[in-house]
DNA sequence: TATGTTATTGAACACTTTGTTCGGTATTAT
DNA sequence: ATAATACCGAACAAAGTGTTCAATAACATA
């Protein structure tokens, strides 16, 4: 990809991060994206539709690669998940989380966290689906497949919304021994 | 209230509800309400001083009453939420969603559920905190209280959403087995 | 019924935002 | 050196927002 495409794709990035940290999605308007990142109005439409696809893109950028890390360990690691699971999944991404690359949390504590948590969960039910066997306790046989998954996840958001609501003083063990008697 | 207010009102609020359950929030205009209100554009702005404000109107029109309704029987009949504990209070919530009134359900159901789920949340915990002490069974002295709370209201809210997306085949009562056996 | 009050109307208005276009300039790859 | 391409910036039409105002209709009250 040439360099100035790549230098202005991340100019747009930062300032787009920038303001949702502190305004509402809506309430950013393209005129306010391209005066922080310096481009061109014209520039910004030549690598965005709209300011929804941006986001979408941000979306991507940000969450594909927690999971696909995630489960790039899970494969090469196997032995690991099976003997732990499922603890190790989830304190796996919430140490992810914690590392706080990209400012994931910062944009998920935000007021925006709706927006990212949707995404979010979209990325989250394929992993958990993938990994259902690793869920398979005694309560799931009495429920319907795709209601214990859709819950799991659930709790998943909700633990890491509370987190940072309560400004992130829990550590990922924590996180993860509140997830897991959730759920269990 | 003046019966034309009130007639303009409920016009604007029976066109927003329309327009909700087809289009997303945002790509629905002004423009578009008081067309299929059939009112004139100065009026909508005496009624609502913008768009957002019109949605929260609306939630608070929908889900006060569910949620009124349910605090006043739970101290009418307050005998009831205390043998069944805590199943009469998500059934009862549940029993008043089937009803689909003012079509609640067609709402959540839609493109626009985060949106309302978000609202419908906010009046939820207020509830679950009023009865707390409904749900303190074991595992929530291991919990924080704020984690534990927002964890029955997450799991309400999913178990809400997964029936609307599976097309509302169950019954209140298999749905309340199933957030009891999610929680416990 | 007559009267004063209040809500609605519709058109016009300034303003903001969107998404596009285009000729000129700077950067890149080969 | 050259051709391709990304950027600029200004201008543009189109759409939407929220306000204003005078005229009209519906209302409450006596």
């Amino acid at each position: 990809m040439d360099r100035r495409q790549r230098k202005t794709r991340e100019a747009i990035f930062k300032a787009f991060t920038a303001l949702l940290a502190k305004r509402h999605f809506n309430q950013i308007t393209v005129g306010d994206i391209i005066e922080k990142a310096d481009v061109g109005r014209a520039t910004f439409y030549a690598h965005f539709e709209t300011k929804d696809f941006l986001l979408k893109a941000l979306c991507e950028e940000l969450f594909c690669h927690i999971f696909d890390a995630t489960e790039n360990n899970s494969e090469k690691h196997r032995h690991i998940f099976e003997c732990d699971a499922p603890s190790s999944v989830i304190l796996h991404l919430f140490q992810h989380l914690q590392k706080n690359d990209n400012c994931i949390l910062d944009l998920l504590a935000g007021e925006n966290n709706e927006l990212f948590l949707r995404y979010f969960k979209e990325n989250l039910t394929k992993l958990i689906e993938k990994q259902a066997h690793l869920f398979e306790i005694a309560k799931a046989k009495e429920l319907p497949r795709s209601y214990w998954i859709g819950h799991i996840c659930a709790t998943f958001v909700e633990t890491a919304r509370w987190w940072v609501e309560n400004g992130r003083k829990e550590n990922p063990e924590n996180l993860t021994l509140y997830f897991t008697t959730a759920i269990s």
